[in-house]
Order: structure tokens, then C-alpha cells, then sequence
DNA sequence: GGGGGGTTACGTACACCGTACGTCCGTGTT
DNA sequence: AACACGGACGTACGGTGTACGTAACCCCCC
């Protein structure tokens, strides 16, 4: 009695669930196969290959963010909501972050929150090439934060607690580090998230403002 | 005659070599043996295993970057010159590049770079808690902007040059992505990264002037 | 000079991976 | 009833990381 009949989606979805319960790392074929009750060659009826698989999740994931975009708010305030709603896959599918943010989809998933940003800045009054600029700065800190919030990119930053402090960084060699840290010990994703895309946004606001004085 | 000893320099020194010749996937154990002219097994008297060997590769290209830090200049250029450091590796590693940022290094060769950025920020006149958030921010975009730069995150960016416009995005559903897709396709990451960089430093020196007035 | 111990190189073996290929079976169509 | 077809599946191949056992070497001490 074949519950269900074994789809794409079906795949797709089983290996969402097994990334965020186990890690990138647990998901291979037979493991997806195994969970699903089905022979491994069965899934490459529905898939054509492990890479396509891991599209297919990376689009599933960013399919799922709400966007929900008020044409009528002032476009900080839009931009503000959009770079939100992004962060929210950090939340929602923490381990599928890195998936997400490093394959490169053409897809209508991958698209539509580009048109979003695109029409928002247009609709600020900056022109394709500002706006283009201005979307590919966020991208960078979105992204950028993400992969620190998810743990991927730690590099030199919040490093982990007992690390730095117990651990013991050299003070003679590293003054700064090992005097702030516990500072870098801790960090609130929410708060350090929303302190940048502030910045960032009255910089931009700042920049519109100056070109608008001089035109 | 073995020409030389084998060492964790020389096995980590072929590591990156490979990388950057045939890309991160390439490396396994076996190839870089083979490319050593060495044992499979051998490998592992001066390295624990493959996870430990990667860590050393992120480390030795980042302690290749040349920081030149001038104590006497402003601290908004050091800022500058501190990033543009950093961007270096994308462009004397940039297969390696996506290893390194997302490896978390506890080594000196990770916190120096931490090291400096904070005492140019401390310098400026920030508190520790300021100084620790707009480092964040930094590393942030940086990592975004490096991420793009070496293709790992074109996720709705760049986007191939070809995907974009001949392959057809339909203008009716995507009509800013369809109109600006010419200035989607290229991407001079110099400009754009420097771009983004002066946004930031002008953010935050207001931010700095503004927490003076108000003190 | 002759052990002996420690370091290094190496081969074999195991469990796991992605997937090409061939086979079988259930179903829908003619 | 006969047939074609698509999906499920088993087997097999070449790859991976690495645990383990073995053998060669060098240096020190007797």
C-alpha cells in the first residue's frame, strides 16, 4: 500500500525536513530514500540528479518567505519589511541558510524577490543603475548575516564563548579581542541585524537626498 | 629520494594549489597525494583528517592577505584600507575564498584581522559595544560582497549574462528584473564593493558625530 | 657496533557516496 | 486480450574519508 505516491515535492520536502533535523551534511540519497520507504534509484524518476535535488530545496525554502509589501508605505519602510522577511528563512530553515544563499536560481522563485526590491527602489526615485547598486549592497549584507546568524561564517566574530574567554586569547598578542570578550561572546542576531539595515537605510536615504540637491 | 619531507605546510601548500586550479571539489585525499607523489595514508602522520587540513588552507590564505596599517592615518581610511585588504583574497584566491569565510578559525591567524579592525574602530572613538556592532556590520557585507564576487551567491544578482536576457525572463511577470536586466548582467565587484563601502563608513561616521552631540 | 624506540610512509579494508543500467510489474489504451 | 509505457527497484562501478596493521628508517644509548 503505496501511502502516497512519491513526487518531486515529496522528495523535496523530505529533505528539508532531514537537513534542518540532522544538518546538509546527513542529506545523501539513500538517507532521503530510506526516509521516504522507497528504493534509492526510485527518487531519479522524479529528479535528475543531487544537485537539481538541492535546487529544488533551495527553491522550496525561499518560496515559503511572506512577503507582504505595502505599495502605499514609504519605501524605507518597505525595504525594511522586504530585508525582514528575507531574514526570516534564518529562522524558519536555519540549516537550509547556506543552501539557500549559494546556489544561483533562475528560477520564478529566485526572481520574484529581486522584482520586489527592484520596484520598491524604483519607486524611491532612484534610477535602474542606482537601484541596482543599492539592491546588490543589501544582498550582500543580507546574506553576509545570515551565514553569521546561522553559524556558517563565525570567522573571527562571535567565535564560541568559552573559546575566547576560558580558551584564553593572549592579551599581550590580541589587547582588543580578549578585553571585549565578552561582547563578542554574545551577540542578539535581531538587534545587530536591524542595527546595519537602519544604517544602511538612512545611508541610502542620505545618498537619494544628496543626488536629488544637486541634480 | 624523496625531494622533500612532507610536511602539513607542503600537503596544505598543494591543497590550495589544487583548489584554485580545479576548484574545491576537486580536493580529496587521494588527489592531493597523488599530486604529492605520496601515499594516501601518508597524509594523515601531519594531519588529523580532511576537516583539519581545510581549516589549515583557510588559515594560510588568510594570513597571506598584507594588512598595511597606518597608525597616524584617519580612522575612516584604515577602516577602508582594512576591507580592501580583505577583499584582496577574492582575487589571489578566489576558489578559496568561499572556504575561508566559512570556516570559523580560533587561531591567530583569524583574530588578528578582528584584532586590528577593532582597534581602528576603538581608535575612532567608539565604546566597545559600538565597536563590536559596526565590525559585525562590516564583516557582514564584506562576506556578502566577497560571496558574489566569487559567484557562490548569485542568488537573483548577477544572474548569467545569457540566462537573463536571451533565455527570456518574461517582461509581464518580472518587468523591472526584464528592464534592467542589461545592468543586472554586468558587475564591476570593485566598484560596487567600494561603492557599498563608502556607504557604510559615511553611515557610521554620522552615527559617530551624532552619539557626540548628543553626549 | 649493536640493539631499541619513535617517527614516518604505505597498503589494505570498510562503510558510505552518486548514479548508470537493466529488469520487473501495474496500469491504461487499443 | 494484447500491448506499450512509466515508475519502482536491485545490482554494480568508481569514487570518497579514514581506521588499522606493517614495514622501513633514523637517532640515541649502551
Amino acid at each position: 500500500m503505496p501511502s502516497e505516491p512519491l513526487s518531486r515535492g515529496r522528495i523535496v520536502a523530505t529533505a528539508i525536513d532531514l537537513i534542518e533535523r540532522e544538518g546538509a551534511d546527513a542529506v545523501s540519497m539513500r538517507r532521503i530514500a530510506a526516509e521516504l520507504g522507497v528504493g534509492v534509484m526510485s527518487l531519479y524518476n522524479h529528479v535528475p540528479n543531487k544537485d537539481a535535488l538541492l535546487n529544488g530545496v533551495a527553491e522550496a525554502v525561499l518560496s515559503k518567505i511572506e512577503f507582504t509589501d505595502d505599495p502605499d508605505a514609504h519605501w524605507t519602510d518597505r525595504v525594511r519589511m522586504q530585508a525582514r522577511a528575507f531574514r526570516q528563512i534564518a529562522h524558519h530553515h536555519p540549516r537550509s541558510t547556506m543552501l539557500v544563499v549559494s546556489r544561483q536560481l533562475h528560477s520564478a522563485a529566485g526572481l520574484l524577490p529581486v522584482e520586489r526590491a527592484l520596484a520598491t527602489l524604483r519607486s524611491a526615485g532612484f534610477d535602474g543603475a542606482d537601484a541596482v547598486r543599492m539592491l546588490r549592497m543589501f544582498i550582500a549584507y543580507i546574506v553576509g548575516s545570515l551565514l553569521r546568524e546561522v553559524g556558517v561564517t563565525p570567522t573571527f566574530a562571535p567565535v564560541q564563548t568559552r573559546t575566547i574567554k576560558a580558551d584564553g586569547v593572549d592579551p599581550a598578542l590580541f589587547p582588543e579581542v580578549s578585553s571585549l570578550a565578552d561582547l563578542l561572546a554574545e551577540c542578539d542576531h535581531e538587534a545587530e541585524f536591524d542595527f546595519g539595515l537602519e544604517l544602511l537605510i538612512t545611508a541610502i536615504e542620505a545618498h537619494a537626498g544628496r543626488r536629488e540637491g544637486t541634480r
